[in-house]
DNA sequence: GTTTAGTGCAACTACTTGGTTGCACTAACA
DNA sequence: TGTTAGTGCAACCAAGTAGTTGCACTAAAC
């Protein structure tokens, strides 16, 4: 599995060193795979449609199965999907317990200065 | 599986060009641009500190202001900045309404993965 | 006026991303 | 058993991204 946890590498080459290393990868990879609308698009169908495989999926789809097995793992590595094995098929499911560190930051950069924001703050928790 | 049927295609990349537009194009560029470290710590910092110049933003990283200028223009193409001219100064701020958009496309989402949980619930139950 | 601080623009490099193709491996099934 | 559908892995490529440097331009300060 090898896990990878070294941080993106930001190969900041001069000015670099010593300020706050920050990335909070988590929120990185979040964040970077809700950018990709194939992404969103595979995780709707597969909350809508019920856990499938990443071939059904690339049949209803312009990609290839490559492509899409690419999307699927960007998302498990940000935590919205989980995998399972059936004999030889891998079935894949939305995990969606990370959207709420999304909100989470949204609503607490922002917060307190859009009140739109914060009565969906209140409205939410 | 067959997959594709390659036609003669160079391997020119078809891309579908197809769909992937929409209205899609707003949630890419917002989570896009949150997705980035830096990007969310300058949202952080306009927010609690108040709108200033990419110069001086860029004197509390170890980042260039052309760098920061960068991401700052990443912000505002996804809606979150906006600047205003000031003499020689250009002075940006913070404009968090497109965060909106995107509590909104994760409850939606996780929403439907409540109904699902909802359903499940009643009729094991 | 001259000088200087702040900005704007362009070129360039290095790494990442999103996609492809090709082939090997394995579980299911005739 | 042999065949096949589904998956896994690696190489490859084009385009995008994040950063840099260098220089020109403009508004303020002297």
């Amino acid at each position: 599995m090898t896990q990878r946890v070294t941080q993106p590498s930001r190969r900041v080459a001069r000015k670099a060193s010593s300020g706050t290393a920050k990335t909070s990868g988590a929120l990185d990879t979040l964040f970077g795979a809700l950018a990709d609308p194939t992404r969103r698009m595979l995780v709707e169908r597969l909350l809508t449609k019920g856990p499938t495989t990443a071939t059904v999926l690339a049949e209803t789809t312009p990609l290839t199965r490559q492509a899409i097995l690419k999307h699927l793992q960007v998302l498990e590595a940000a935590g919205l999907l989980a995998h399972e094995r059936a004999g030889r098929e891998v079935r894949y499911r939305v995990t969606p317990q990370p959207l709420a560190s999304a909100v989470g930051w949204i609503l607490d950069t922002a917060g307190q200065w859009d009140d739109r924001i914060d009565r969906l703050r209140r409205l939410t928790t």
